[in-house]
DNA sequence: TCAAAAGTGTTATCCTTACACCCATGT
DNA sequence: ACATGGGTGTAAGGATAACACTTTTGA
């Protein structure tokens, strides 16, 4: 520890000078009339958040306090996702330091404070809405990517930025991958296409691409959640926390969808699913949904400790 | 931002009060003498740490400042791990959030200060090495979990410790699963078997299992660090980052089995590796293995931008 | 000649994919 | 009748797992 000690006095300012504050952001999604929902505070679109205060018992009981004073909406699952220090904040007398989490609901249409709102995830990244196939605004996004690409002073940087623009949103007959949310934002952002790249008042001359924007970097935060649910839904039973108890298969479907933001084939996902053993039958049926009454399921809680659903992709020897 | 400013209001403390300290702590792993080992500092094998200080560009940057002070090694691939409140200092006056990093790199020979040391994650958690069979540890470990289960008040509470330690340590026939690092060390933890839940002071009487403790919860954050590279070698080729230039499959295959804790199938793997384009032949060969030469292969570092190495799990509608 | 490691093939099996088709209900 | 969603079957193809076997070197 002495090694410690010894950085510390590197430089003149005094131990004190190094404290930071620390602040909680929470990206809370629901599913609401069909669609992702992130829950927002105020008309500029902002994640609910609040500093880490020496009362809270952990950093996520801090979070559900901040949340729940601010939008009324108790939290269910929550995740971390990232932590990172402020860049815009740099050259400040004090440091902030962002911690992100993920937290899954069901929308609470009772209570609910006056200034939160629901708002589809799309409406923050319409382009990553491939349900009713690649959505018009890719093909615009594609000439501006373009368009940025040959604005690259050397050859090979071109050819680099167009090879991972058509990474990351399946240009030239790739395959369009949704996990890549968050590449797909950041590249935006590098090429100045989204409105908060825009802020620092070089290029403000450019309409920003489609899109509404969020306060400071919360939109990046956005995409950090939906990239992570977007994977982990691959291998986690996680989708139930945002399901109601009883629900049918299409229904599960359809979430599942709209998450992922691409269809998916019906009688592959059944078996899939009933093969894993995730949910089980209620015996009851509901002819909510239009045409031949569904079978309601519900979610297995025991298999969560039952099995650790984690398979191995090492080809093991032996058995 | 109105419903934050009350939040803060809401207490009589100042807002100074809520300050924190942001300490940063690396798990550094490096291929050592055909194990992982970990890099350590002090005779209590403490993972090299250090405040985020305002000089420092990043949390990043920061910690790379921090292990090469402490330790003279420089880092290659760094990744976060996760962030905490430390629970041990609740009830003092100031709160230290840690920020926890994964780091890979190959040991530096040449420089390094004296105080540190490369040490065995295996010394750490020597129930995790099935290399050569099941340890025998692990049937010390079953004997002393069972008598844990049945110390608990009820019928169901003490079904419920079993079935989480057959989980977790694959007893009652269920298959080991490498990745559960951290679930078996919490596990140990809450049993209060290993020597950091002795500290209290409560149950001091007893032995704890085999394997070398660290300092404060230094511990616990490897078998993060080990959990999750378990599982991310799995699905992206983080593996070379501990690989020299030029290796052999077998070399290749040895590292992973270290790392994971378990031996693999080699004709399986030499495919598997192969067909995903990984690797490439360099056209030479090494006879230092013994035995007949090996051809000496290297990581294809284009593959990285290239595919975005990420597989879809979802029945996906069409082509 | 033998041990040790490198490397190749082959087969059975499971999982995924793609598609076609039938069932039950309300209008 | 027909639209809408619910639900089942099956066959092809690919990936994985298990195992047997040949090749090339150094001691």
């Amino acid at each position: 520890m002495d090694d410690r000690a010894k950085g510390i006095r590197k430089g003149k300012a005094e131990v004190k000078a190094n404290d930071v504050k620390a602040d909680l952001i929470a990206v809370v999604v629901a599913m609401n009339g069909g669609g992702p929902c992130v829950l927002t505070v105020g008309q500029e679109a902002a994640l609910p958040s609040g500093p880490f205060e020496l009362a809270h018992r952990s950093l996520q009981s801090g979070l559900r306090g901040w949340v729940e004073q601010q939008t009324g909406q108790p939290l269910g699952y929550i995740e971390q996702l990232y932590t990172f220090a402020d860049r815009d904040r740099i050259g400040e007398e004090q440091r902030v330091i962002s911690i992100s989490y993920l937290a899954l609901t069901h929308p609470d249409k009772a209570g609910g404070s006056a200034g939160r709102h629901w708002r589809s995830w799309y409406d923050c990244f319409p382009w990553e809405d491939h349900r009713s196939g690649t959505p018009a605004v890719v093909d615009d996004l594609r000439l501006r990517l373009i368009e940025w690409a040959d604005g690259a002073d050397e050859g090979a940087a071109r050819l680099d930025r167009r090879r991972r623009a058509a990474i990351a949103f399946g240009f030239d007959d790739r395959h369009w991958n949704e996990e890549l949310t968050l590449q797909r934002y950041e590249l935006l952002y590098e090429a100045a296409l989204v409105e908060e790249a825009m802020r620092g008042g070089y290029s403000a001359s450019l309409t920003p691409v489609p899109g509404k924007s969020m306060i400071a970097d919360h939109r990046r935060i956005l995409a950090t959640a939906m990239a992570r649910l977007r994977s982990k839904i691959k291998y986690r039973p996680v989708v139930f926390e945002l399901m109601p108890p009883l629900f049918t298969l299409l229904q599960l479907q359809r979430t599942v969808e709209a998450l992922s933001g691409r269809l998916i084939n019906k009688p592959n996902f059944r078996r899939l699913i009933e093969q894993q053993e995730l949910v089980e039958e209620t015996g009851e049926t509901t002819a909510e949904t239009g045409g031949r009454p569904a079978k309601l399921y519900r979610f297995r809680h025991d298999i969560l400790d039952e099995r650790p659903v984690a398979g191995t992709k090492l080809p093991l020897a032996r058995a």
